[in-house]
DNA sequence: CGGGACGTTGATAACTTTCAACCGGGGTGG
DNA sequence: CCACCCCGGTTGAAAGTTATCAACGTCCCG
């Protein structure tokens, strides 16, 4: 990672968004600046925790391995967003990795002076509280899906969770450029069976491709497929 | 439910432990105490959320729903353990389902003064913080197991979380009496699936069978088949 | 005694992964 | 500039794993 400094604006990162005023001078010294390079490993399972990162610009995959070539992919971080803080509590190893996915800048703070910031704001602590529930009930939901919705299902409700969180194009592609490969590990299936299943979806009319660009067309049907079967 | 009065000890439950001296009062005030039968639901996936859970004594799984007949039990709370607190945050509704596997008696809390506690009491707040920290790190570990493991392994892991969590009796069996089925939905695969590995188990000498009840014979083993196979 | 829930077992079907091969494009070195 | 190679995508066939279905047994409780 190439340092590098006065990159991150307060606005986009979660923790100055949620501190105190008086709090910020003594973030801005204290956080450092990164560039990363596209598909460039941030932090892997194993290393010591030595701090937490926010994206200031770019996209992360956030992932675990298995396996040396097949891996999980469990969340993306885009712009503004916090990630590393799995690295908090016990264990003093991250439990997971994080690369780049295009070329990205990372603001990074050390866990010493997060911690700190969490005792001075406790708006900052509770903000954190709410994401970490979130992202709590989006981990289990998934993790049910893993172990009951077919690969198909997955697959929508992946290509689903993607355009909400990053949008879509002008022409209406979901803004985000990924491998197949890493579609399949954030399906939580090879490669190979993700492929089959977007052809399926293209023939019943549900997406569009255009290279490697995705497009819901029929985000209803997709819904169903990926949906609850709540009841009783 | 059965409402029931001063059951609950201060030591046994999660918000007491960690609240300050004089909130205590508030708390003694606010909760209320509720006999639940086994297998008594206690909240389901969609009903609002009215309030935070403590396990007082007993045992209780919290899980979620796939088609009428299939669930996934994400996790068991036992004495002193928090549960319900995936209703915090955005939402309203429970994410998650939660049920008692024994005679057990929970101590709640309405979601107003939960909050309000978290406002009084930045210690609880930091605790909790950790506790989801916790959680989270093992959901995505489950997660990406339930994706990469084999059923074989996650029975493993099944177990030997299960002993972690409830330990064993004198005679060195897991201090818990769950049926197979939900030992099956804990692991993620059917009822039939995981019998076949318990068998397969106990032909290779790493678990031994007393009617329901199971001992780890080879833990070692057990925790190689469920290790992390993380490298590189 | 009957019924129901749970446990056990085997056979079969379905789904998913694995393996192997091919293709096309972009970049590199000659 | 071209040949080559490597990577990612694409496809088919086979193998492996897991779920489903069906049947039977047992125990407990009404």
């Amino acid at each position: 990672m190439k340092k590098s400094q006065n990159i991150c604006d307060n606005k986009s990162c979660f923790l100055c968004k949620n501190s105190l005023k008086e709090w910020l001078p003594a973030i801005a010294a204290h956080k450092t600046n990164f560039k990363v390079k596209k598909g460039e490993v941030i932090f892997k399972e194993g290393d010591p925790v030595t701090g937490i990162y926010f994206v200031n610009s770019g996209k992360v995959k956030v992932y675990k391995k298995w396996d040396k070539d097949k891996e999980l992919i469990v969340r993306f971080a885009k712009e503004g967003s916090l990630f590393g803080h799995r690295g908090l509590g016990k264990g003093g190893n991250y439990p997971i990795s994080a690369s780049a996915l295009e070329p990205t800048v990372v603001c990074y703070v050390d866990i010493a002076f997060f911690e700190a910031s969490l005792k001075v704001n406790p708006d900052f602590t509770y903000e954190l509280l709410m994401f970490l529930t979130e992202e709590l009930k989006q981990s289990e939901r998934k993790m049910r899906n893993l172990a009951h919705m077919p690969v198909k299902g997955r697959v929508a409700e992946a290509l689903i969770s993607l355009q909400n969180q990053f949008g879509t194009t002008a022409d209406g592609f979901i803004n985000i450029d990924l491998s197949r490969q890493d579609l399949a590990s954030y399906a939580g299936a090879t490669y190979e069976t993700v492929f089959r299943m977007m052809n399926e979806l293209v023939s019943e009319k549900l997406i569009s491709l255009s290279g490697k660009s995705i497009r819901l067309v029929n985000r209803d049907e997709l819904l169903k497929l990926a949906q609850d079967v709540v009841f009783l």
